[in-house]
DNA sequence: TTCTTAACCTGGAGGC
DNA sequence: TGCCTCCAGGTTAAGA
């Protein structure tokens, strides 16, 4: 699933091959994924265009026109890009396309159609407005203990669904917050109140690392996600927690398994002797 | 204001 | 083999 490490794995792919293509036309094979796409805006600011730039924010690509244009993209669940060589066929669930002025064609393909697509006549404009209600990149300078310690107080919602909350700190989603965690040694369940300052500490450190690790990794694939190239994310292998439910904890050993509950509607992984 | 839950959507797994 | 049900989860809106 697209958190921060898949998405960036997906910008870096795509800065190699994007900027300073010519968007030549595009292909609407669908009317709306999650949300509406208007084909006539889309074939207005889009063709003819020059990409200079591949960015991101958050979950979010941000795809810079080099007249100040531009489009902000979600992958969604199980949205995937690529660009495929000239005179490639189309995938089942490819939903827009855009033929490059050199042959190649850009693809966005999204099975279950939760990824959104948006164009915009001033990007940086746009932005400002589109992300006010974003926290800060974990991988930043503002996201400190400090930071996160006052995020939490006084909330009474679990720990791990405030840190997958957007707007306290963006690109962690279920895989990277059951894990981060896990290795932080707090219980996912635990109110965000009583999380004190030296657990905020750790909470921090483990989600940078983990994010960090992931992105090195090219993400984490459990069913859905590719990289633009095809590959499979290698931090798959990697994880402690997520989806080992049943199996010995890496830390406590032989006869402490994981265990999966429900907390914030999402399947959340732990180990109940050493997280407190 | 804060928190929880449901809805969106489709492919795959598992049960019968 | 075919049908049915459940599950996966990022975001947002609705309701408590």
């Amino acid at each position: 699933m697209p958190e921060l490490p898949e998405v960036e794995t997906v910008r870096r792919a795509l800065a190699l091959h994007l900027p300073g293509a010519r968007l030549a036309g595009v292909e609407l094979r669908i009317d709306r994924l999650r949300n509406q796409l208007r084909s006539e805006e889309l074939a207005t600011r889009c063709v003819g265009q020059t990409i200079r730039a591949v960015r991101r924010r958050a979950k979010y690509l941000l795809v810079d026109f080099a007249d100040g244009g531009g489009m902000i993209l979600h992958l969604g669940m199980t949205g995937s890009l690529r660009v495929d060589p000239a005179g490639a066929e189309p995938l089942p669930h490819d939903r827009i396309c855009w033929p490059l002025a050199d042959g190649r064609v850009w693809r966005f393909n999204d099975p279950r159609r939760f990824g959104t697509v948006e164009v915009f006549a001033d990007l940086a404009a746009a932005e400002p407005l589109r992300f006010a209600a974003l926290g800060p990149e974990p991988l930043g300078e503002t996201f400190t203990a400090d930071y996160l310690h006052g995020a939490l107080q006084g909330r009474s919602a679990s720990v791990k669904s405030l840190i997958m909350d957007q707007r306290v700190v963006v690109g962690v989603g279920n895989i990277y917050a059951s894990e981060s965690l896990f290795r932080a040694g707090i219980l996912p369940t635990r109110q965000g109140g009583r999380v004190g300052r030296a657990a905020c500490a750790r909470l921090v450190a483990e989600i940078r690392a983990v994010l960090a690790e992931a992105i090195d990794c090219g993400g984490t694939t459990i069913s859905d996600f590719r990289a633009p190239d095809g590959s499979e994310g290698r931090f798959t292998i990697r994880l402690e927690a997520y989806g080992r439910e049943g199996k010995s904890c890496v830390r406590c050993g032989e006869g402490h398994p994981i265990r999966r509950r429900v907390v914030a509607g999402r399947s959340t992984f732990y180990c109940p002797r050493c997280q407190h």
